[in-house]
DNA sequence: AAAAAATAGAGAGCAGTGCTCTTGACGGTG
DNA sequence: CACCGTCAAGAGCACTGCTCTCTATTTTTT
C-alpha cells in the first residue's frame, strides 16, 4: 500500500536528487549564470520540458541549490566549532572564520550564490532563511557563551552605540542572547568584517595587491576577535 | 580635412556615448544579467548587428560600464573627502564611508557590477584597474596624512601582524605611504569592513534583522576609524 | 477487476538571447 | 571621378526559459 505509492515517489525523489546533483556540478564549473535547465535535462537523457515536472522554474532549482549551500556552509561551520574546546572562545571564533573562508574557496560559485550579488528578479523564499541562519547561530553562540562565562572583555575604545540602535539590538539579541547593545554592534562588525574579507578575496578585489591572503585573513580575524572582546 | 574626418568620428563618438547611456539605464533598472545588446539596439532604432560595430561583444559593453562605475564611485568619494577640513581625518574617513554607502544605495546594480560576484567567464581588462583604485587612493591618503600629522593612535589591543605579512605590506604601502605594517593590516580591515557592511545591506543579508542600517553603519564606521587609530 | 484520475515524459513551438556572415549603400580620400 | 573603408541591415545559427498538447503509465477509486 505504502510501498506501492512509494514506488513512484521514490523514483521521483531519486530523480529530483539527481537533478540537483547535476545542477550543482554545473554550478561549480560554469557558475550560476551558466546553469541551464536544458543542459541538465540533456545530461539526464531527458527532454527539456520534462524537468519542469520536478522544478517548475529555473529559480526553483536555484533555490534548492541555495538551501543546500547554506546547509553545507552551516555544517562546515558547526563542525569547525565542535572541534574546539568549548571554553576556548577565541579559538572557536578563529576556527569558524577559517571554516567559512575554506568552504568559500572550495565552492566559489556556490558561495557567490549565497553572498554575492542577488539575481535581480529573484526573491528568496521563506525556506531559505532557516538554513541561512545556521552559521550565524554558531557565531552568536560563541559570543553569548563567552559573555556568559565572563571572559568577554571588549576594549573600551569605541563610543557607545547610538540610542536608536537599541531597537535593532532587540531583534539581534535573539541570536546572541544576554549581551549588551555595545557587544551586538561589535558582533555585526565582526560578522560583516569576516564576510567582507572573504568576498574581497573571492571576488578579485585583492588581485595583485595581496598575494598571501590566508596570513592576513588569520591575523585580521584574530583582531576582530579582540574587537569582540575575546581573549 | 581634419573636420571631415572628424565628422565621422564625431557621430561615432556620439553613438557610442548614446549606447552606454542607454545601457546604463537598462543596467539600473534590470540589472547586469538583464542587459541585452539587442534591447539597447532596439531602443536606438538600430538593428542588433549594427551595435557590434561599436562594442564587439557584450563583455566590452560591460567593461565600459564598469569603468564608468568605478569613476563615478571614485568621484563621489573624492568629493566627500574634499568637503571636509583636511585636518579632520576621522571626519574625512566617516564622510568617505558614507559616500560609498550612499552611492551604492543610489546605484545598486552598478555597485553589484563592481563589488558583487564576478561574471564567470569575464576577465576584467587592464583598463579597469586604474579607475578601480580611485576610491582606494582616497582612503589611503587619509590614513597616510593622519599618520604624517602624528594623530594616528591605533589602540594597542591587537597582536602584531605576522612577519610573513611584510611582503604584502610592501605592495600595499604604495597606497598608504609611510605607515608601519600594523597600520596597513588595520587599513585592510577597515577597507573590507566598509564594503562588507555595504554588501550585506545591499545584498539582503540584513533583511528582517536590521531595520535601521544607516545608524549602525555610521556607528560601525566610526568604530573602524578608531581601529585605524583615527581620533 | 474495471473505471477514473493523477502523473510522467515527449515533442513542437514561442519569444528571446549573443554573435556571425553577407549584401548593399554611403562618405571621405587618392 | 573612382575607389576603398565604414556602416547599417538582414538572415541565420545555436542556445535559453517556458508553455502547451498529446500519449503512455501508474495510482487511486469504484
Amino acid at each position: 500500500m505504502n510501498a506501492s505509492r512509494t514506488a513512484r515517489e521514490r523514483v521521483r525523489a531519486e530523480l529530483t536528487r539527481e537533478i540537483t546533483d547535476i545542477a550543482r556540478r554545473h554550478l561549480a564549473t560554469d557558475g550560476a549564470p551558466g546553469l541551464s535547465l536544458r543542459a541538465v535535462a540533456r545530461e539526464m537523457g531527458m527532454v527539456s520540458s520534462a524537468i519542469y515536472r520536478y522544478f517548475p522554474s529555473r529559480d526553483d532549482l536555484l533555490t534548492a541549490l541555495i538551501i543546500d549551500g547554506y546547509n553545507a556552509l552551516g555544517e562546515a561551520v558547526e563542525q569547525a566549532d565542535a572541534g574546539c574546546p568549548r571554553a576556548d572562545h577565541a579559538g572557536r571564533w578563529r576556527a569558524v572564520c577559517r571554516a567559512v573562508r575554506e568552504w568559500a574557496l572550495a565552492h566559489p560559485h556556490e558561495y557567490a550564490l549565497l553572498y554575492g550579488s542577488p539575481v535581480p528578479g529573484y526573491q528568496a523564499p521563506q525556506d531559505t532563511i532557516g538554513p541561512a541562519m545556521r552559521d550565524t547561530l554558531v557565531y552568536g553562540r560563541i559570543i553569548a557563551e563567552a559573555h556568559e562565562a565572563g571572559v568577554l572583555d571588549p576594549p573600551a575604545v569605541f563610543p557607545p552605540p547610538p540610542a536608536s540602535f537599541a531597537e535593532d539590538a532587540v531583534r539581534l539579541r535573539a541570536v546572541i542572547p544576554g549581551v549588551p547593545d555595545d557587544v551586538i554592534a561589535r558582533a555585526v562588525m565582526a560578522w560583516t568584517g569576516l564576510f567582507g574579507m572573504v568576498n574581497f578575496e573571492l571576488f578579485g578585489q585583492f588581485n595583485n595587491a595581496i598575494l598571501d591572503p590566508a596570513t592576513l585573513f588569520d591575523h585580521n580575524m584574530t583582531a576582530l576577535g579582540r574587537v569582540l572582546g575575546l581573549p
